[in-house]
DNA sequence: GATATGCATGAGTAAATGGCATGCAAAAGA
DNA sequence: TCTTTTGCATGCCATTTACTCATGCATATC
């Protein structure tokens, strides 16, 4: 027996393994566990076991494809959510007496809507401490000026920067309700069927934004000379979406904002396949640091967090890919609804 | 960049780095706090480093020679004791719903006053949801139908058994107050010089313990024939001790019970070299599992914990080897008080 | 009977963590 | 004034930790 070395001190768990461990109570899943905090279902099956030594305890009883929490694992549940929630607190308290200041971000307001604020709340929980504003405000050029620290814009590379990193592509493509495939009297099985249907568009009177329409679209699918049976404009695309996913037309959907519509199944996209090429390869969301805020930690997490977000979206399609769809195993497959 | 991976995740601090913190910044010393956490001084400085990184916060103001908190740091400190302290509570929930049960603790009055119970101390801020119970009675011999789980015995190995785990010999040697060595009227300065002053001894009318008397110890200093100013005699050795340290008289350390006193400079040994050599090397004192519960883990913490707290205070002697000392590095040499 | 699915685990690897040795700089001691 | 002491920082390296990949197992579902 040596004397004391630091790997012999009894150890408190560390704020992963309850982060791993509130996960998985909640969801009752290794597997799901993993998902949500990007990890495999094989570490955090192995953060549970090395919970379960560390405390002398056994916290789920694991019965086949599915888990249930134990006695202990009740009694645990709430004080490792109260020992997370302190910490956080912990970390929130020294990053406010330090100083730090809100982060603020400029895009465009479909953009922020459909896209970054739905993803923000997961965010601020692995962040605590940051303070993050945005500004659904595009018309913003001078950040420096306007108090911006980071914006994202669809444009070239050229007018974005050389500083500027490139976040994902964009390419479009109908995308409807569910209902109206499941119409028989307004058949929806191939793109002529257009005809019979209402076409949803943003208003783009002095054609700023050719790629997002439908007359680009149509040529491209060859029916430049097809008719439908209406057309309605919006002065914002959120808002088009909305109609959309109610059933009332069909909207050109770009491949970003619609990924979280597509994944639930709200909309589905019955000729994915045509357009899948980027309608316009010239331009592509990125983000823009302003310079006086490269410089600053929580600006650099933020960037760094968003593109990781991007890469995760490039790496789990939304709709299979139209030159060779993935074997079984894709993530993209919708699963049930749970009770 | 790639898709998410494990170790792009913005990770909470650990619980070793708000403990790390939570030392330095209440010692105000990385090298301090190493030694109480059985860290190298070069390991808490990175983990503090590494702290301030993770939090985007500094909490230290190095000065040579000295730390000072930051208002950062003094804002961090209570809430990282919050954290500390729900972990703590965290970990004691589980372990009372899971049932694990006291851990029955028997040894003479005399080693739990002067060794163990300051020691557990420490044992129980590691271990939070243990409950350690000492009973100051060493009269039990049968550990299972007494209710004890872990004896802690001064008797030869034999006596102990082949699982026990021994702890340390003992040897002794005088001890006094160092008010005593101040006295020029009485001095202290040579084994002959103990004629002066009384002698303190543990009453042993049966003579079971040889090697505690004076008798023993006088004759191999070669004074047998020595008459001291007086004796007195005790029940407990801790009561003999006590009286050791107001200044009334010299007693026979035994080298465990008074390290802590020699080390705080309470007491000092002015002929510690003569008899080094262990009293009665046949016997030391030995850690003795009950059968039923080796197997527990709360149990194997315990006597692991015992085990490497012994071996330290071996590394680390109160006196220096009368047969050659260490360095100046020793971690023996006594410190000044501090402010 | 075949397939799907989620937990467990062997093996491999990259990153994290800590110790050793040394540098640096200023306070303390001679 | 010079020397010694002391505590923080850091290069380097070894060991440990933590995760991924691949696969096995067992049972529910089709």
């Amino acid at each position: 027996m040596s004397k004391w070395h630091a790997k012999d001190v009894p150890r408190l768990p560390s704020m992963d393994l309850l982060r791993g461990f509130e996960a998985a109570a909640r969801l009752l899943s290794f597997t799901r566990a993993g998902e949500e905090l990007h990890l495999t279902q094989s570490a955090v099956s192995r953060q549970m076991r090395e919970l379960e030594e560390q405390l002398g305890a056994t916290l789920f009883e694991r019965r086949h494809r599915a888990l249930a929490l134990t006695e202990a694992g009740r009694a645990f549940y709430p004080a490792a959510a109260q020992a997370l929630a302190a910490m956080r607190e912990c970390v929130q308290r020294v990053r406010q007496v330090a100083g730090l200041r809100a982060l603020m971000v400029s895009s465009t307001a479909s953009f922020a809507s459909l896209w970054l604020v739905p993803r923000l709340t997961r965010f601020a929980g692995e962040n605590p401490g940051m303070d993050v504003h945005v500004s659904a405000n595009a018309r913003i050029q001078d950040l420096d000026r306007d108090g911006v620290d980071v914006a994202i814009r669809y444009c070239p590379p050229a007018m974005a920067g050389t500083a500027a990193v490139r976040l994902f592509g964009e390419h479009v493509f109908p995308v409807a309700s569910p209902r109206l495939l499941a119409d028989t009297k307004r058949p929806l099985r191939e793109p002529a069927d257009l005809r019979h249907h209402v076409l949803l568009a943003v208003e783009d009177p002095e054609g700023a934004y050719p790629w997002l329409s439908w007359g680009s679209w149509l040529e491209l699918a060859g029916l430049g000379d097809l008719k439908p049976a209406g057309r309605l404009h919006f002065t914002e695309y959120d808002q088009l979406l909305r109609v959309s996913r109610d059933g009332y037309g069909v909207a050109l959907g770009r491949s970003a904002l619609v990924r979280d519509a597509l994944r639930s199944g709200e909309l589905v996209a019955p000729f994915a396949a045509i357009g899948h090429r980027a309608a316009d390869s010239s331009r592509a969301y990125h983000v823009i640091v302003a310079p006086r805020a490269r410089a600053r930690p929580d600006v650099q997490r933020f960037v760094d967090w968003l593109q990781r977000e991007a890469a995760q979206d490039e790496y789990a399609p939304a709709v299979e890919d139209a030159e060779g769809g993935r074997g079984s195993k894709d993530g993209a497959r919708k699963r049930k609804p749970r009770p």
